[in-house]
DNA sequence: CATGAATGAGGCTTCATTCAT
DNA sequence: TATGAATGAAGCCTCATTCAT
């Protein structure tokens, strides 16, 4: 099922059938039981042409990483149109989101497991996707708040926690998923949002929740 | 660094150790990269004697899930009083869990992301767990909107949607928390907390959310 | 299905246990492959009792192949009465051999190949009892030429490479009779009887057999 | 004492220098008490080249029966030619058999202990080999009975039982005279021919034997 | 550009054997 | 007399990685 063994290819495509191949066997396999015979034969190539070209296992599954984080980045911001409504913004994005880790189930695996999985080389590499997106969210949120006119009283540490929340939440959504038959990314999406916007307090008359004081040690 | 060096003790008690070694090492370093060798060490004992005991490396690891997975659970009932209205008991459970994931971080990994990533035999021990917890929650959501009068109206399928989504959004923060500096487990439950009651809608005037109609491929 | 553990028995019962266990589980799994824990299992014993008393591996399997070499040999002389006709003696003795390897395959086993197959400690033990049946079948065959008048002509060689082949024959009957299901120990004596007796000369007239020269190099 | 260390030979030579040593080594010391790093060095090579040469030990030890078994059956059917009289059809055989045996005594060792002492993926593969020859010899038996005019009476079964016979003390002897200094081929297959064709029945008077009844238990 | 040949290092597992009680 | 606790040594196997062509 591998690439079509075709001989003397560009560097460049060469290059994209060993991460394609490495992708999808980090994913399925987990970094350390993947092994680079394994990658090098569903690629069609040599072992010898994979380390020609990618140096090391390491340096493999940190390229690998890249590109995929880069591709998740890339789309979800295609998936975003600026001048809409905070809200209508924050669906576009989940929508997109969900959409591309369940189109990418191996790539989504690889960032949201394996690299976290793994030592310090590749958590950092996820950091940094997982950052913007955090970041994008919180702007949303912000926005979504001044657009409802309660400026004055949103501490930043709330939206930033509310953020991460929602951030989490949609993570763990997309693995939940792809490990599922027959869900959608648009019935993901729509569950987070209901999650995110109705909450449970609607369910009860919207009384606001203050937590008990801490009990006495 | 490791246990004491202590000789001939009673099996049950080196097993302990041999669990306790196991957890963290499998926890930093994960499952395929943790090797019998170092567990051994940090547990003070030779590697025979974890063969002897536990039998292999999948059962040792299998061992380390259950032994937590029942400690959490544990704690998590320990934290809960079974009278109190249904936000204080999720209150409650969600101080219990956040406390007991942030001093057990490495038990946390093993639970929430070593065990998961890692095929078969071990997926279905923490999915045990994983369904009592997500059980626990759903009653209380249940228990929550009846409390609040609002019995007529509450599918069940969006009870357990919603349980979902909150379990999930409690593993990620668990972890993000356990990465992060300075966070206590109170301000996690609180952030988890205020998300699920309050949710992003009662920023934004309460209006409820729908999705805009899928646009033409 | 090992021995009924009793506490307390005298030494010399206990020594037979092991060795009983011993012999059962080098007859099946092969000196290599049998380990001292499952033999102590079997014998009903704990692993230091058995090198208390047989010292280690090697002794152990020594003694075994003592202990049934003894008492094979002394099956095959209690069946042989000596004032009665060479063949009838010789009758007697596969008798009362293949009776004993039928009635103890493991430790024809242990004595046939196990003995055989590993190096020098043991080969020597087994070469003392073959040479004792060899000899007692030499003197035989002696005797029965000597019964039929033949006595001038029967040369010392010919003699010794008879019995050899006889009793090569008789080894490799006796191991193919315990891997054989439904064959008597009676058949297989009298299968070997017969081929010692009428041979396959007798088949075409009797008429002498003599090699044809060596061709030249 | 090892091949001389060449580097970078064809698979094919390779592969026969590894499958050279095992058939030594596993000869000399026994499938279980050989072990992988002896074979490797003796062969010249690493470990893992064996390995990744013919996979396993099991599978290297298959490999060397099956290169073995081959080769001796070829041995014989070299030594015979088809249009002679039986009787010197069988001693061409036995020539060649105890010729090959002699000159490969390792390789027959392997063969004839090792492959049988240990369980069933081995043991078929000799079998295929004993009944080949088996149904050589049941052939010549039948074709020496009727050159002889003996047609009419000759049941298939006794043929058969007579050819096993002749087969298993052949194995005996060729095992035999490997551990017996000073004995040729010539001498062993003469002895064999002897006892095959002459019998001990031809020493007393050719008087055909008959069992005693079976006594009374 | 591409690969067949080859290996050092390390991991899981088991075993014969001993000590301290 | 008898054993629960413990280990040094070794075996099978795999892998990331490199040469020489």
């Amino acid at each position: 099922m591998g690439a079509v063994k075709t001989k003397r290819m560009p560097r460049a495509v060469r290059e994209q059938q060993m991460l394609d191949a490495a992708v999808q066997i980090f994913g399925q396999r987990g970094y350390m039981a993947a092994s680079m015979d394994d990658i090098a034969e569903l690629a069609g190539v040599s072992k010898p042409l994979v380390y020609l070209y990618l140096n090391s296992k390491e340096d493999l599954f940190t390229a690998c990483i890249r590109r995929e984080a880069t591709a998740l980045v890339a789309a979800v911001r295609a998936g975003v149109v600026a001048g809409l409504p905070a809200d209508r913004q924050l669906w576009d994005g989940l929508l997109a989101f969900f959409t591309h880790t369940a189109g990418h189930p191996d790539a989504w695996t690889v960032l949201h497991r394996q690299a976290r999985t793994h030592g310090e080389p590749f958590a950092a590499e996820v950091s940094a996707l997982r950052a913007e997106i955090v970041d994008f969210v919180t702007q949303l949120i912000a926005a979504a708040a001044r657009e409802a006119h309660r400026d004055p009283d949103l501490p930043e540490d709330e939206v930033a926690g509310l953020a991460e929340a929602l951030v989490g939440a949609a993570e763990s959504l997309a693995a939940w998923a792809n490990a599922t038959e027959g869900v959608t990314a648009r019935q993901t999406a729509a569950t987070l949002m209901n999650f995110a916007w109705a909450g449970l307090g609607s369910l009860m008359e919207g009384r606001p929740w203050t937590p008990p004081p801490a009990s006495a040690p």
